[in-house]
DNA sequence: TCCAGTTATAGTCTACATGATTATAAGCCA
DNA sequence: TGGCTTATAATCATGTAGACTATAACTGGA
């Protein structure tokens, strides 16, 4: 038991996770239609067994002036998304033609976040399953056609905890450290109070833990579980959840940002993938500007020189740029060659927390 | 165009990548299909849109007697596998059924692996689609109920290039080096020589390169892709090519237990998931054996040692045993709640290739 | 013109983790 | 008892990450 449930993979299946421990933790409108569904389709599977909708879902991300943006449609509540469907010839190229049409935007990089097929999604009329496949994808907001149909929104209006590049933001200490707490009392047994009081302290680095910026979905799925958030929905409960001030999203789509946030977070590290959001040219205070964004956290500048320019990932193009205020800085650009000389080529940053 | 080459994730995306290049190289079977496919399928597209099957397949690892092993059906060329039905309540748990149906093997952890949906498998009497989400699942082999439905395999059966305990295997110099050359100078262009030369340097550690243990699934595409396994089979083709001795699978399946391979290598790294491989109580050294059956190559004891300690993964239970041959060692066993004090706890491993 | 402020860039120092190696302890078996 | 096995402790050298300092080059305003 507990076995299986630390060793979920941290990247997303957190989720699954959750689902198992909500279900098991009082009413819950998930849980509960779970278990209703599964008497009624018993019957039907014999004859109309295995068939399914399967969703294409885009979380694209792109930093300018060192925020880093999700593109929206509708009432920017909404991630890019289309069936996936059979004149595809493969989900990627369907996911393009989806985010094309929905926002105008042509994608570049594409990687597969997780499929999301237990929640309990089931279509309008016939019992039907949906299945939702999503991807983190990358690109830079000036290859938008200027499509008006779209929009760009900075993640930390979705996750305002997240953003600790001036310091430890005021919102996790004075709301969200007391709600959590409260929450975590609120539990009717010692064990489960002590295991959400851990849950939260490692989450978001009370008692002295320090902060890591790639537990955001972890973090999100403490606050929906607090009931912090829209999303979490306040029907049928007794005390009507105080929310943190953030922006929503429908149906689960901050959880999917919040999973793309956590893998890029994550990835940046260890692949040279920062350089899919960079223009053709930049400085280095602009590149480390832009990792500083993506993590949340500020990064020691000599340091971040010295790694990404003894990683040979970047060459001097010989010019200057002066528009950067101060002494005019070279301007680099990302050597392509490299991930062909070097096996998976990583981009070691100075993020390894303490 | 170079960028996204050389971007796509890693893990097991590299099968998008492969599949365009073959799709842009000359002849072959799966891009073949794909063009026709799409051809006579948008027509139909507005009838039936969006409607697919769902398979749940499984890579279940064990390691015993320091073979790290890998459960089949059938002829020991099949992954356990059915489809994604509306009495499940979640893949995983359909996941579950199916393994335990097929094989009387008990699932513990799992974790998704990847969705494979552009590979042209079409239903077989309709114009369908075929999703397929492969899972990776670690367990025990004593868990078995001794069904005989099953197999357990070596996964160096399939993969005999990928270990390299012993040293570089043989089969790595003496067959495939030279063939790898020789399709490689088989291009028609100078540029793809050179790109095909440098892909299989890079992937199998010629030319004075390290070897990097993570590289499982690029070995394997490269492999296929020089037609050096059964599985790319061999119709049409002018020069019917020499086989690397090997195992082969149905369809894909090597191709999804390589996804898994390279997961697990690349995750025992920062997760302690080789516990799930162990029994209760252990010896640093069966942890050890287990560990470099994983990962194919040896670690250095001492520092092995150090690294399990100091993390305090592990704890002493007192006993001992003499079933090692030597001096009797500590049995160990994991401390679970390591879990539950550090944010991601990770498993750092001796690994790091110089 | 000079100074304050900004950014760029080079260099230093320390702490710690890693890799390689050696030494000692404790059992088995011939 | 001695030689074999393995366990376990300790050492040493190297390299890298993190924190910090110093200098250079430009802008804009007093």
């Amino acid at each position: 038991m507990a076995v299986q449930l630390c060793c979920v993979d941290v990247r997303a299946a957190t989720l699954t996770l959750n689902r198992f421990r909500r279900s098991g933790a009082g009413p819950n409108t998930f849980a509960n239609m779970d278990h209703q569904a599964t008497g009624t389709r018993k019957d039907r599977a014999a004859v109309k067994a295995d068939e399914a909708k399967v969703d294409l879902i885009a979380v694209v991300v792109a930093v300018n002036d060192s925020e880093p943006c999700v593109l929206t449609i509708g009432q920017a509540d909404t991630l890019p998304s289309g069936p996936f469907a059979l004149e595809h010839r493969s989900p990627q190229s369907g996911l393009r033609g989806w985010v094309e049409q929905q926002t105008g935007h042509p994608l570049g990089y594409i990687e597969q976040l997780y499929t999301f097929a237990d929640r309990d999604r089931i279509g309008a009329e016939r019992q039907q399953r949906v299945i939702s496949i999503s991807y983190l994808a990358l690109t830079r907001k000036e290859q938008a056609t200027g499509s008006s149909k779209c929009g760009w929104q900075s993640w930390y209006e979705y996750f305002p905890w997240e953003d600790h590049r001036s310091g430890t933001p005021p919102v996790v200490l004075e709301v969200l450290r007391p709600r959590l707490i409260e929450w975590a009392d609120g539990a009717s047994d010692a064990a489960t109070r002590r295991e959400r009081r851990q849950r939260a302290a490692i989450a978001f680095g009370f008692d002295d833990r320090h902060w890591n910026e790639e537990l955001t979905l972890q973090r999100y799925e403490l606050v929906y579980e607090a009931r912090l958030v829209q999303e979490a929905g306040s029907a049928r409960d007794a005390s009507p959840p105080t929310l943190v001030h953030s922006k929503s999203m429908v149906a689960d789509h901050r959880r999917i940002v919040a999973t793309g946030i956590a893998r890029l977070r994550s990835k940046i590290k260890y692949r040279p993938v920062v350089f899919e959001l960079m223009p053709p040219l930049f400085t280095l205070l602009q590149l480390q500007r832009t990792v500083e964004a993506l993590s949340g956290r500020l990064i020691n500048k000599p340091n971040f020189r010295r790694l990404i320019e003894q990683q040979e990932l970047v060459e001097k193009t010989g010019e200057t740029t002066a528009e950067t205020g101060g002494r005019p800085a070279q301007l680099y650009r990302f050597r392509h060659a490299i991930l062909d000389e070097r096996p998976v080529a990583g981009t070691k940053l100075p993020l390894t927390r303490a």
